[in-house]
DNA sequence: ATGGGTGCAAAGGATTTGCAACATT
DNA sequence: AATGTTGCAAATCCTTTGCACCCAT
């Protein structure tokens, strides 16, 4: 049984335990929805009303860089964060913009060092598309309405 | 021997040859160094001088939702493009925050269709670290000078 | 007192949007 | 005429930076 979590997923990482760290890799753990910066801030700006975005920018990103957690760019809008460590592909729906997991997937490569020269740290799989509920409700509005759909601006 | 690449793509894809369209693409089939929106402005200005940024954007953008160019989200900062849309891995250092395609490595997944109710329409397998290049700077830079660098804020 | 951590306000920069002008059929 | 395309200017929004304050060692 595993005392703390994010206590030990940071120090593991040289990552000094301050009050917002551990509240942040807390709810990185807690929340495995790939969330944004503003979804962090949010989510935790109740209980810890000092706490500024720009912490929560600098604390994701280093946790990045520590190796505490994924960054995820499949959405070219925004970065989102997932605490998760295991290879695992990621699923972008351009309808609704949420980012899934796709865990019955097996993420072929997760090759790390030398490449030719190149010195991989860390890789990531994206697929893209449309999520089933977005497909779901695809179907009822296209019988609905005619306007163009986001899903349909996208080649089959 | 082929005629007009950069034609045949736009219009295979449904795409009406413009004489901006016909360039962008051009640009991008004679350009395979995943060029952002900005790279492909600078390179075509002078030859178009009327062109603007917006339709760069909107251009490339449309290229890849009609399956005309790849779009490239390694890089947090910006998106680039590749005409290239034969399945590679990219690889992106954050040194010199360039993208570079790893051909040597196969692709090992691009997964179209259906993957439990997720509708696949594009795939992309990214690498990040540093290139060949930057870590043989990074070995002489840290003969000379202790300050943190980029390469160094990335845990090993 | 020294260095690390936090947060505010401002700056920076990529991308999108609204709309008018233009081209094309 | 009708529709599609382009481009300018403005707006939007994500992210970073500079700097002052605070906290812990």
């Amino acid at each position: 049984m595993k005392r703390d979590e994010a206590y030990d997923r940071l120090v593991s990482r040289d990552i000094r335990p301050s009050l917002q760290r551990l509240a942040i890799m807390k709810f990185l753990l807690a929340n495995r929805t790939h969330p944004t910066v503003e979804d962090v801030y949010k989510g935790l700006y109740q209980k810890i009303p000092t706490l500024s975005r720009t912490t929560v920018y600098n604390t994701l990103r280093m946790f990045y860089e520590k190796g505490a957690a994924q960054m995820i760019t499949i959405d070219e809008h925004r970065v989102c964060y997932d605490g998760d460590l295991h290879p695992h592909v990621h699923f972008f729906c351009y309808h609704c913009e949420k980012v899934y997991d796709l865990m019955d997937e097996e993420a072929p490569v997760q090759y790390r060092g030398d490449i030719n020269g190149f010195l991989v740290k860390d890789s990531q799989l994206y697929y893209r598309g449309i999520c089933p509920k977005c497909r779901a409700k695809i179907i009822n509005a296209d019988k609905e309405s005619s306007e163009t759909k986001k899903s349909e601006r996208f080649a089959n």
